[in-house]
RNA sequence: GCGGCAUUGGCGUAAUUGGUAGCCGCGCCAGACUUAGGAUCUGGUGACGCAAGUCGUGUAGGUUCGAGUCCUAUAUGCCGCACCA
């Protein structure tokens, strides 16, 4: 009978739809097990054949934990916001909701065919009032929250306004922008705008005016983690710089935890080490530097506490602070052409072109170990958002230092021994110290150390560390994200009452901006918040009295994907996030899978936002994901065909790959995408590629063997020939007509091919291209299991049978369990074409258990051929009995993978005649050998290795 | 510049972790059945050699009885961070 994968597939999924047969429990005696996948973003384009890769990955893996005795949450859900459902609005006046809904469905639909086992009855989608209410919630926690440095935890911020009350700033543990410093007097002395604004300096969510990545293209601002090389991530727009009043993330508090915590979680070193990266922490030295003439002193950060000796001027930051107060009278017209020039520099710019650029403010300050008089420079090499805005320049060993210190010829003093300075700079951290006083003669480290002593007991300066992760900016001026529960009463925020949530996204008449600069909710004529009556009102009613105007800006998209795991776990609680049940239930999320592109974003807000969830009660766990899966990317795999461009040339002629470097063509082709879907094995589809496009209607060719029908009138005839076509390996993208869709695979094979074929593509991790030649060969063994499995009978399994069967559920057991899931097809293709003969039921019902997890459906079916009558996905995992591979190697040695091994003691310097005969002697060798001679015996010093027969 | 990962037949890859390198698949070659095949089945397929055999995991060294695997350099490619003091 033939493989009608089709109807097996839709019968399946129809049946386990009918069962709710993937309805998950929050009460079962089971052990839990969370598998998560990142859940996508739903976009016009939807999935191509790469999506589902982690997506088959997780379902196979949460299949085989439910075969093994688990409850498996396994969900998916959507992150709904974002800016490209905005910009199709603005492009096509279709409201968002409206193109959101139909790419969700979309999606469930493709998702749908590959037959995933998600408990649908917890899908979340983040653009949902009843899901974002909670995003809501969270916000107006951290609003209400502050970091206390002592606790180590958040604490509500009630406890910071009664330490004001009583003590003022005076031994406060709480974490700030800034060094605040008042008495309780003067505290209680303040009116409530002022408070406010106090207040401000401490919360976890708090407005301020920030330094932003601003990107006119998109009208929007972008968070550090969505802005790469001066461009936008999303669609690589220009960005600048610009200072505007946002709502900011307190992430930084949170720097050392987030460190810390990954120490205690599965993660690839990889991913491990650019969170590291991505945080920065360096331990280095605060110093006071006294301006030369004054009183006054300004703080430098350094980790180069050795080299003090060798600082020969200083440099401050364009924006620091401390400009002003520096630069004098007869050097300021210089210097505010220099910050002028600074200010209007893009941040593209300022990366492309390193040239050394930099002015002298006229002042001096005091070298506190050497005492000397050092000019101090302002330039844009010195960041100020990065320490104290300011440095100590120590041309002789900092490579930047020293580009500087050349183009305005200023001192190098090298300070360790036998380092020469003269043609570049001695940046490593090793040698020995000299020209450095009481350092002399000490290692780097030491010195470093000793210094780090001195300035303490000296009072110059103390011990710090710091950290390049920033607070994350909050605000996004655009329509399609949940709104902030805000209103500005007095020009401070005030958080609309917790019973009032959601505060939904109101209904507006342009998306785009208004032409005031206000985000797109200034178009909404419902937008204001009455106090008395606790609703939303029109904005004509705002008097500033009783009803007030919302926030306009909306928050980012990682907003909505911070918590999503914990939703799942209780999606339909109108009560909680998560109810403390369902939460000490499920506790963190076992598996989780996803992109690395995520690394930076998302997977440090999501452990940002779990840990302050942690700190005020929510959750059980510290840390969100214990395990963690970065699945590569599928790149695409274009074809390409050869025009001729040469002279006397007709546009119409095009050169077989393998012919193009030869001399009359070298040169004179131009290579053109061909669609993937007319090439099989390279090869181009001739009639297919005629029917293409109008422009290839008459089309001709040189093919691989030389011949050319340029001169034949019936070229119809010479399909036969081959043209072979070149590739490349590039993004899947239309414009490359390199695009594969799994719809299309599910049709001509089937989703079993399809999620085997997914896996047997390469290692999960490792970024391939998707070639869809190939694909045959894992469809040829699921078609020659299903001619097997035509007629199952009921005998005893014979010992190699047993052993075939045996040597399969060892080692997918063992590569499901190492996520080595490529590894597996090979062995399943083994093990069929071993007991291909078989159609015994003790055999073959194992078999499709084991199958189970990578080809659900036709698992199902042999499942039910050997009479089960409830699904396979509630079997058991097969037990492994290696006394079937042993018995079976008594009687069929040779076959135990080609190779027997094991140890046994010997004295040391026997020869290897002795150390054959004390093998033959050896109580295990006549189970192995079975009275044959072995082939090869190979000797270690005292111990037999390896006996190959 | 710093950090991470990779490099094995014509191609994707495997080698359970230091033990016969190349499993499985694609492609290719040969054969069978076909009116026919972009169908199916069988066998072969790292290189050199008639052969026995020799050589082979980017390159060069090292450790080891034994290295694709460990160490040290080096080259190439990919990824992340980057004027972070």
């Amino acid at each position: 009978m033939e493989y009608n994968f089709k109807e097996i597939e839709q019968r399946w999924q129809q049946r386990w739809r009918e069962q709710q047969l993937y309805k998950v429990s929050n009460n079962s005696d089971k052990p839990k097990y969370y598998v998560l996948d990142m859940f996508p973003y739903p976009s016009g384009a939807g999935l191509h054949v790469g999506h589902p890769l982690g997506y088959i990955a997780s379902d196979i893996y949460s299949r085989y934990k439910r075969l093994c005795g688990y409850n498996v949450l396994h969900p998916m859900g959507f992150d709904a916001y974002g800016l490209p459902a905005e910009q199709y609005a603005i492009q096509t006046g279709q409201h968002p909701e409206i193109t959101t809904e139909k790419n969700i469905t979309r999606y469930k639909e493709q998702l749908s065919k590959i037959g995933f086992c998600y408990d649908w009855n917890r899908e979340v989608r983040t653009c949902d009032p009843q899901y974002y209410k909670w995003t809501q919630w969270v916000f107006q926690k951290l609003f209400n929250s502050f970091y206390c440095r002592e606790c180590n935890t958040a604490c509500d911020i009630s406890e910071l306004v009664d330490w004001f009350k009583e003590h003022g700033t005076d031994k406060i543990g709480a974490l700030g922008s800034e060094e605040l410093h008042f008495t309780a007097d003067e505290w209680n002395a303040m009116s409530e705008k002022e408070q406010q604004q106090v207040l401000m300096n401490y919360r976890l969510a708090y407005l301020a005016d920030t330094k932003v990545n601003w990107c006119p293209a998109l009208g929007t601002v972008l968070a550090n983690d969505e802005v790469s090389e001066g461009l936008s991530v999303r669609g690589g727009h220009p960005v600048e710089q610009r200072v505007m009043r946002q709502w900011n993330l307190r992430v930084s508090a949170y720097a050392q935890r987030l460190l810390d915590g990954l120490d205690k979680i599965d993660w690839t070193d990889a991913l491990k080490d650019t969170q590291r990266n991505w945080i920065g922490r360096s331990e280095g030295a605060e110093m006071q530097f006294r301006l030369a003439g004054t009183d006054d002193y300004f703080t430098i950060f350094t980790t180069r506490a050795d080299t003090v000796f060798g600082v020969t001027f200083m440099v401050l930051a364009p924006e620091s602070e401390y400009v002003q107060q520096v630069v004098t009278a007869e050097h300021r017209q210089e210097v505010d052409e220099y910050l002028n020039w600074v200010r209007h520099r893009t941040e593209r710019e300022r990366i492309s072109d390193r040239k050394v650029t930099g002015v002298f403010t006229g002042s001096y300050a005091v070298n506190p170990l050497t005492e000397k008089n050092i000019p101090i420079y302002i330039s844009d090499y010195v960041l100020s958002g990065y320490g104290t805005g300011a440095i100590m320049a120590v041309p002789a060993h900092d490579s930047r230092d020293y580009a500087f210190a050349k183009h305005f010829n200023l001192p190098i003093i090298p300070l360790i021994e036998g380092a020469d300075v003269s043609e570049q700079s001695f940046d490593a951290k090793e040698g020995v110290m000299m020209n450095s006083g009481f350092l002399n003669g000490m290692q780097v480290k030491d010195a470093i150390a000793a210094m780090k002593r001195y300035i303490k007991e000296k009072g110059i300066g103390k011990v710090k560390v710091n950290y390049r992760l920033r607070d994350a900016i909050f605000s996004r001026q655009r329509y399609w994200g949940e709104p902030f529960p805000v209103y500005y009463k007095d020009g401070m925020p005030y958080m609309i009452p917790e019973q009032c949530l959601p505060l939904q996204l109101p209904e507006v008449s342009d998306f785009k901006p208004t032409q005031t600069g206000e985000p797109p909710l200034g178009n909404a004529a419902i937008w204001a918040w009455s106090e008395a009556e606790k609703k939303v009102v029109a904005k004509e009613r705002i008097d500033n009295r009783t009803v007030f105007p919302l926030e306009l800006c909306t928050m980012p998209g990682f907003a909505g994907s911070s918590a999503y795991y914990l939703r799942y776990m209780d999606p339909t609680n109108n009560e909680a996030l998560v109810s403390k049940s369902a939460n000490d239930y499920w506790k963190q999320v076992d598996l989780y899978l996803g992109g690395s592109e995520h690394a930076t974003g998302h997977l440090i807000y999501s452990r940002f936002w779990n840990k302050f969830l942690f700190d005020i009660g929510v959750v059980c766990e510290d840390e969100p994901f214990k395990k963690l899966i970065n699945q590569g990317m599928i790149q695409g795999r274009s074809n390409f065909v050869y025009r001729y461009i040469g002279e006397e040339a007709t546009g119409n002629l095009y050169i077989s790959y393998n012919l193009i470097e030869n001399p009359e063509y070298k040169g004179k082709v131009q290579p053109i995408h061909v669609d993937v879907n007319i090439v099989k094995n390279d090869i181009l589809d001739i009639q297919a590629f005629r029917s293409w496009m109008p422009e290839y209607k008459d089309a001709q060719f040189v093919y691989a063997d030389g011949s050319t029908d340029v001169d034949n009138p019936y070229w119809g005839a010479a399909t036969d020939k081959q043209y072979i076509c070149g590739w490349a390996i590039e993004k899947m993208s239309k414009s490359m007509f390199n695009v594969v869709n799994p719809d299309d695979m599910v049709e001509r094979y089937g989703a079993d091919t399809l999620r085997l074929y997914e896996m047997f593509l390469g290692p999960l991790e490792m970024s391939k291209p998707w070639d869809t030649n190939g694909i045959d060969g894992v469809h040829r063994f699921l078609k020659k299991l299903w001619n097997q499995c035509e007629n199952i009978v009921d005998e005893d399994p014979t010992a190699e049978e047993l052993k075939s069967l045996h040597k399969l559920i060892k080692k997918v057991t063992w590569d499901i369990e190492n996520f080595s899931f490529n590894t597996s097809i090979p062995a399943f293709m083994i093990a069929q074409n071993e007991l291909s003969k078989c159609s015994k039921r003790a055999i073959l019902e194992p078999f499709a258990v084991l199958l189970a997890p990578y080809a659900p459906h036709i698992a199902e079916e042999i499942y039910h051929r050997c009479g089960q009558t409830s699904s396979v996905c509630d079997a058991e995992w097969p037990k492994l009995n290696e006394a079937y591979l042993v018995e079976s190697m008594q009687k069929y040695p040779v076959q135990f993978n080609g190779k027997v091994r094991f140890t046994i003691e010997v004295p040391k310097d026997t020869s290897k005649e002795e150390v054959e005969r004390a093998v033959m002697q050896h109580e295990d060798t006549p189970r192995f050998l079975n009275g044959a001679t072995p082939k090869k015996v190979i000797v270690v010093q005292g111990r037999i290795v390896n006996i190959v027969l």
